[in-house]
DNA sequence: CGCGTGATTGAAACCCTTCAAGTTTAGTGG
DNA sequence: CCACTAAACTTGAAGGGTTTCAATCACGCG
C-alpha cells in the first residue's frame, strides 16, 4: 500500500485515505498471469506498488497488440469497460512478478466526494491519458519505425530494459525482425543506447 | 447557442448554463480559417454548432496528419496544452464554414463547482475521449489500410462525405494515391459505401 | 545437458509510397 | 452560362520499408 498512499497524498489526507482504504485491495500476482480478459467487463484499475504490467489486444490472426506498458507507480485499467460496464477488447497480464492495488469506480465516486483535491487530481490524470495516447497517435501516423523506435527509449527507459524486445516492437506496431534490424542499423550508426 | 445549450440539458438547469454564459463566445469562422496554432498554448475548446473542425500537426517533412474531425455537436481542443499549459503540436482549421461555441478551462471550473451532474458528465466525456483514441491506436497498430477505411466509413459515415479524400488519407495514416486504390479495390469487389 | 524462448539474419514477397502524368471536379470571373 | 484555373482524384511504374517464412544463434532454466 504504501506506494500508492504515497501517490494519493498530495489530495486526500491520511484519515481520507484510512477511510477508503476498505475499498482497495492488494494484490500479488506472478509473470504471465491474467488481471482481465478481453470479452468481459473490467470492473477495476490497477496501480503498480511493484514490478510490470501490460494490456494488449489480439487481431483475428491471433496476434499481439501492446497498448501500454504499467511500470511501479502507473495504472493501468480498460476506462471503457470500466465506465461503460461493456466488455473490454482488452487482455491486462503481468510481465513481471507484481504487486498492485486494485480499485474499482466505488472507490473513484467516493474519493470524489471526500475531496475536490482528488478529483481534480483524477481530471488531471485523465487528461495526461489523452495526452500520451494523443502522441502515440500522432507518431504511428507520422514516424518511420526507427525514429518510433528512439522515441520510446528515450520515453520509457525504464521499461526498455525490463521487457523482451518483442514486446517492444508490438508496441510500435511492427514485427521483432524489424525491431532486430532497427537496432543493428542504429548499431551501425554508432548509436549507444541508454 | 441552440445547440450547446441543448448539449448541456442534461447536466445543469437553465439558470445555472445563464449564470455561466458570461464565459461563453459565439464565433463564426470561414472555411480554411485557423483556430489554434501549434507552438501557441491553446486557452480554449471549441464546441461545433455547426460545420466541421478538424485537428491536425505538421511533420518535419511538412506532411499534414489529421489527429481528429468535430463535426456537430462535437467538442474539439488540445487537452495537454489546455490542461497543461505547454505549447501546442497541433492545428486546428476549419473544414467548412463553421459556427463555434469556445469556452476556457474557467467555465468547466465554474460548472464543476455547480453541478456534480456536469462533473460526472465531464468525466464520462474525457474517458470517451480515452476509449476513442485507443481504439483508434489499436487499429493502427493491427488493421490494414482497406479494414482501417471501411471502420472508418461505418464509424463517421457522416464525415466521410463532408471532407476530402486526402484528409481521411491522413487520418488514415496512408498516402491519398493509397486511398484511391483501396477505393479501386472495393469497388471492383462490389462494395457499396453508404 | 537439453529444451524453449527470444534474438538475429537472409531472401522473397507484399504493401504502401513516391513521383509523374493525366483526368475529373469545383470554384471564379468574365 | 461558359471559360479558365486550381484543387482533388485517379492511374501507372518504380522503389523503399516491412513483413513473412525459414534457418540459425544465444541464453536461461529445469
Amino acid at each position: 500500500m504504501e506506494e500508492f498512499y504515497n501517490y494519493l497524498s498530495d489530495s486526500l489526507s491520511k484519515s481520507e485515505i484510512d477511510q477508503l482504504s476498505k475499498f482497495l485491495v492488494e494484490k500479488r500476482i506472478g509473470k504471465g498471469e491474467i488481471l482481465l480478459q478481453a470479452g468481459s467487463v473490467c470492473n477495476h484499475s490497477f496501480f503498480v506498488e511493484e514490478g510490470l504490467l501490460r494490456s494488449f489486444s489480439i487481431d483475428k490472426q491471433g496476434k499481439e497488440h501492446v497498448i501500454q506498458f504499467a511500470p511501479e507507480n502507473w495504472i493501468i485499467s480498460d476506462r471503457s469497460s470500466l465506465l461503460f460496464q461493456e466488455p473490454s477488447e482488452f487482455f491486462i497480464d503481468a510481465v513481471e512478478n507484481t504487486t498492485l492495488i486494485m480499485f474499482d469506480e466505488e472507490f473513484v465516486v467516493k474519493a470524489s466526494e471526500l475531496s475536490a483535491k482528488y478529483r481534480s487530481f483524477n481530471q488531471k490524470a485523465l487528461n495526461n491519458h489523452i495526452r500520451h495516447q494523443q502522441r502515440r497517435i500522432n507518431r504511428l501516423l507520422s514516424a518511420t519505425a526507427e525514429e518510433r523506435y528512439l522515441n520510446f527509449i528515450q520515453l520509457y527507459p525504464n521499461i526498455t530494459l525490463r521487457v523482451p524486445q518483442w514486446m517492444i516492437a508490438s508496441y510500435l506496431g511492427i514485427t521483432p525482425e524489424s525491431l532486430s534490424r532497427v537496432r543493428k542499423e542504429l548499431a551501425r550508426k554508432n548509436f549507444i543506447p541508454g
